[in-house]
DNA sequence: TCTGGGGTCCTAGGACCC
DNA sequence: TCTGGGGTCCTAGGACCC
């Protein structure tokens, strides 16, 4: 297995899918907000020309936002995950196999494609994408996933590649690595970055060329592991399932600040609720829940209180019901009065699949069996009519603490009430 | 005054990613 | 008024054991 990667990446992927079916945003600066319309984490060109910087709090350039006419929207998962769908689709006939890297990036292995002229091969992905959901991408070729990684970060910064840049090509390999600095790295962040800068490295090309003993001693493998994959050996191979999920959370800031045990309560259960949801759609059981709270630490000159509660779970479960009573548990023991709490979560750990979950001595089989059965009726039902229809009353009825989303677009492919409507005018 | 030398396992926290 | 959410991997250091 020494064929060539190519990474395929979505461009803004967030504003392109909303794009694709409101076509008053094409051409217009646009901007996705992160979840409770906190910050912006996707930008079109025109916005991130206005200077509209990744993990912007929209508070602080909302004065831009209206004197550029920039259009701002909440973020809307389910037509994103819906518009990977149908990239990945788009791209299955361009592979041996592909490895869903994120939402907008996939890792192509190309063993069997090494007789065609790979940037026309990759050329034809990108049109064919386009063709299927309107959505332009960039491809990086290399021999390793850094490599890939890195013709990605070039074709989508330097026009000469025109979206494909093939850095199993030797000259080109060293013209990038030449230019890229060392920061935009895959797995080079601001810490590591610092590092090198005392030791002169500040390219691509100068990490790659660092010795590997170096890189050992000065940072962790995984530096090592780094330089070699600059090097064209592969540290880092295209995964051909996906590994089993180790934890999951559910995590939320609040619309409003929360002041009270009872409307923490509330939140922490719902997170545990749709914690449930996903542990039991992976076909998981959890041994240990943890809940955490804190105040705003943007405010630093404010009263803070951040605590985290741990506790586990006996037997391994996906019962949303005990899974909010531990949660519950954990938060009641924590709590203190007198605070503005913004966000608070629930993090399950020690997850297995619910078939090799150890047996605990004296379970209560039929209890159990119950159980499982009203957690399919409930996921069921929230399915059928949508997430939150029936809901168990520890969450809370009013809720002043949801999250703000007051700028997203319809679920335009996903449900049937809210399909386009293309009008005929003659 | 002087207080071994390994192992293993677990957890918290750092760094990084999108 | 207003600053996201959800992951992975690695290491250091403590607890415990012989």
């Amino acid at each position: 297995m020494s064929g060539l990667i190519a990474l395929c990446d979505c461009n803004s992927f967030y504003v392109s899918a909303e794009r694709v079916m409101d076509l008053s945003l094409r051409g217009i600066p646009t901007i996705v907000a992160s979840n409770n319309d906190g910050c912006a984490v996707a930008r079109s060109d025109e916005a991130k020309s206005l200077g509209i910087k990744m993990g912007d709090p929209l508070h602080l350039i909302a004065d831009k936002i209206k004197r550029h006419g920039i259009a701002v929207r909440s973020s809307n998962y389910t037509l994103y995950a819906d518009m990977q769908r149908r990239v990945i689709a788009a791209t299955e006939p361009f592979a041996r196999d592909i490895e869903i890297y994120s939402i907008d990036e996939n890792f192509l292995d190309l063993t069997g494609f090494e007789h065609l002229d790979l940037v026309d091969h990759c050329q034809k992905l990108r049109a064919n994408i386009l063709q299927w959901t309107t959505i332009p991408t960039c491809v990086g070729i290399g021999a390793t996933k850094t490599l890939a990684k890195l013709g990605n970060a070039a074709a989508k910064k330097n026009p000469i590649f025109h979206g494909v840049a093939d850095l199993s090509d030797e000259h080109i390999r060293r013209y990038v690595m030449d230019r890229i600095e060392v920061a935009d790295v895959w797995g080079v962040g601001a810490a590591t970055a610092r590092k090198l800068a005392g030791l002169g490295i500040s390219t691509a090309g100068e990490l790659r060329d660092m010795p590997l003993r170096q890189a050992r001693g000065m940072g962790t493998v995984v530096l090592e592991r780094l330089v070699a994959e600059l090097n064209g050996v592969q540290a880092d191979v295209v995964e051909l399932v996906a590994p089993a999920k180790k934890g999951m959370a559910v995590t939320r800031s609040f619309g409003r600040p929360v002041t009270s045990l009872e409307d923490l309560m509330g939140a922490v259960s719902q997170f545990a609720m749709r914690a449930g949801e996903k542990l039991r759609a992976h076909g998981l059981v959890a041994g240990r829940l943890t809940a955490f709270f804190h105040t705003n630490r943007f405010k630093p000159d404010r009263p803070q209180h951040s605590v985290g509660r741990g506790v586990s779970l006996q037997p391994m479960t996906s019962d949303s019901f005990e899974l909010i009573a531990a949660a519950r548990a954990a938060v009641e023991r924590a709590y203190r009065d007198g605070y503005e709490y913004t966000k608070a979560g629930v993090m399950l750990e020690q997850l297995v699949s619910e078939e090799s979950r150890p047996r605990t001595l004296f379970e209560d089989i039929e209890g159990r069996e119950r159980k499982v059965r009203l957690m399919h009726a409930l996921d069921q039902i929230n399915g059928k009519f949508g997430r939150m229809t029936a809901v168990p009353g520890s969450q809370g009825f009013d809720r002043p603490w949801k999250m703000r989303a007051d700028m997203k677009s319809p679920a335009w492919t996903t449900r049937i009430d809210e399909l386009p409507i293309v009008k005929a005018t003659s």
